[in-house]
DNA sequence: CACTGGCACTCCTGGACGAGGAGTGCCAGA
DNA sequence: TCTGGCACTCCTCGTCCAGGAGTGCCAGTG
């Protein structure tokens, strides 16, 4: 594959992309100074058919790219175009006057989505991979307490929690003081077998609040790995004239389920700094049409991820800078607040 | 108007909410055994049309209600159907599965979305008319405290707050106490005046710190009346082949306003039971189109609202009875946990 | 006086048809 | 290896027409 096959098929994704039209042999002969003719193109495009980098919706109109075709331009032919210092600026102060990890996230979720004129979804710090700051408990009545988690990225879990018996406010302060002793600072992942252990420290005649407790931090921590996600800008899913092939329906449908988003920010494994998911490349079948940009942020290491979903036929250079930039402030601001 | 027309009208609305397609003369008479022909009801569909209930999309096509008379069968012809028993234990047993209140509302307004088909909205209870259960000061670095506050709806705010001066354990203990003692069970609405006079009460060298935490707290409760609200259900705009006439984009992007859906969910000051707005009587220009069910909820008085949007051709009763039914099984559960 | 059947009329809907146009593939020549 | 020319394909869009649903009006009836 030569390198002039190479430019018209860049020619062809990036008139594509502004147009949205299939794109003739003409126009890319026009528009590109190649210095060849129409019918050379031609040629060229017949190669890069034959090679499924581009299709034809049917004889006689122009070429579209294939997710192939996109692939190849991602890896090899787009260079990313980084945000113009107005634009790094405005991202900066926007973020910059979140009053807390909420307000972060909605942000950041906003932000995205504007700048990418896309759907964007952002994940909130996962618990998996937090690690406790505080733990504090509220009594509410005798019998009934309010425990508030606070972890190091700046999440607050609360859950209420149901004693067995009546608690002073020593029993409290106590119970307080051991949770934090055994907790503080410690990963959640690794939060379980400490709570297991946790009514065996406590004085006698608070155990069973103790596994209360215990109980409930275990339900938060463990059995709730659910995660929160953020979801913006649906709206530019009526962009470029509808464009998922059938209806917005199962898009719309899928935008609400946090498993489906969970999936679509990618396997929790995957600690790559930036991820390109093109067409089929995506697992879930309502996105098969799609791609989604992805990052992964955090203090550090990787405590969540974030990303955009468009068209196949996306901005690649952009949104890709975008993304990239927009997680890469997100964890300083995260850094910041450690 | 007699008896008959009204009941012309009733079948209109109904037939034409169900099938979704304009409805002659020949229909209402076979279909609803009003005992007179076609003619007749001719006769009576033109009264209707002339007195603004009913219109025509177009000459020889059937009749399709106004949202006058739309308003006419919501006050006068319409029973609301309730929740079947099935549905009732359904709808209680999904909310009182809630482990926070943030879950409340999740679950809240799926539920609705669900029950109704249509996009629904929840308020998160208003701080402006809860309460101060609770504030928590949490030591982060000698300089630096997060601020925990809740409310008795279970409303969780977090904020820093950097401090002029280091703080000991016993620094922090005795402001937590001094903000404890001032605030704890006070309405969020009489707080600022509390404290304003804060800092005068605590120990001349904390008085600093007093004041910077007085002006965090301002801004969280004074400054951000901003309320929050979560949206389910945008899938089921796409329902009924796109129910509103231009595209849905205006719909999502206001879906995405707070502000908007503050409106939407009505004034603040509206204290009634249910309120129904039926197309013009929407205040907001996108919703023209649309009809909103609302109803407040909350343990006691109302804290905050619930809705939902959709056509004006809607199922009225069926819609009614499940917002009515889902904020109280909501009030209830405040109420519990209160 | 209210209701009914009949009838002419309106206007939308959906399919057929054809002109126009964009783009291609291929071929012969430079 | 590239280029200009040319025949061919197939989509798009407007027009046209038949079919059908529903109406308004009128004259007749109990």
């Amino acid at each position: 594959m030569d390198d002039r096959k190479l430019e018209v098929l860049r020619a062809i994704v990036e008139d594509y992309v502004s147009t949205q039209e299939p794109v003739g042999s003409k126009a890319v002969a026009q528009r590109h100074s190649l210095g060849v003719s129409a019918a050379t193109v031609r040629n060229d495009m017949a190669y890069l058919e034959e090679a499924g980098y581009i299709q034809q919706p049917h004889t006689s109109a122009g070429r579209i790219p294939t997710a192939k075709g996109y692939r190849l331009f991602v890896d090899r032919l787009g260079k990313i175009k980084p945000l113009s210092a107005a634009e790094r600026r405005a991202v900066h102060r926007f973020l910059s006057e979140a009053i807390d990890l909420d307000d972060v996230v909605t942000r950041t979720v906003r932000l995205l989505a504007q700048l990418t004129h896309q759907v964007a979804v952002v994940q909130y710090p996962s618990l998996n991979r937090s690690s406790v700051r505080h733990l504090e408990l509220v009594s509410l009545t005798p019998t009934r307490l309010m425990l508030v988690m606070i972890t190091d990225t700046g999440r607050v879990e609360q859950r209420y929690v149901e004693t067995p018996a009546e608690l002073t406010e020593d029993d409290v302060l106590d119970l307080r003081r051991l949770v934090n002793e055994q907790l503080q600072g410690k990963a959640l992942a690794d939060a379980p077998r400490i709570i297991a252990g946790l009514d065996g420290l406590a004085r006698p005649e608070l155990r069973a609040t103790a596994s209360a407790l215990a109980r409930v931090l275990l339900e938060s921590v463990v059995a709730r790995t659910e995660e929160r996600v953020a979801v913006a800008g649906a709206a530019n899913l009526t962009r470029n004239g509808n464009f998922f092939a059938g209806s917005l329906r199962p898009i719309l449908e899928a935008l609400e389920e946090e498993v489906v988003l969970m999936q679509l920010l990618g396997r929790a494994d995957s600690n790559a700094l930036l991820t390109v998911r093109i067409g089929d490349e995506n697992e879930i079948d309502d996105f098969r049409e799609a791609t989604v940009v992805t990052a992964g942020y955090g203090p550090g290491s990787v405590v969540g991820h974030m990303g955009v979903l468009g068209p196949t036929r996306m901005d690649y250079p952009g949104t890709i800078a975008a993304v990239r930039a927009v997680a890469r402030y997100v964890s300083e601001i995260l850094e910041q607040n450690r």
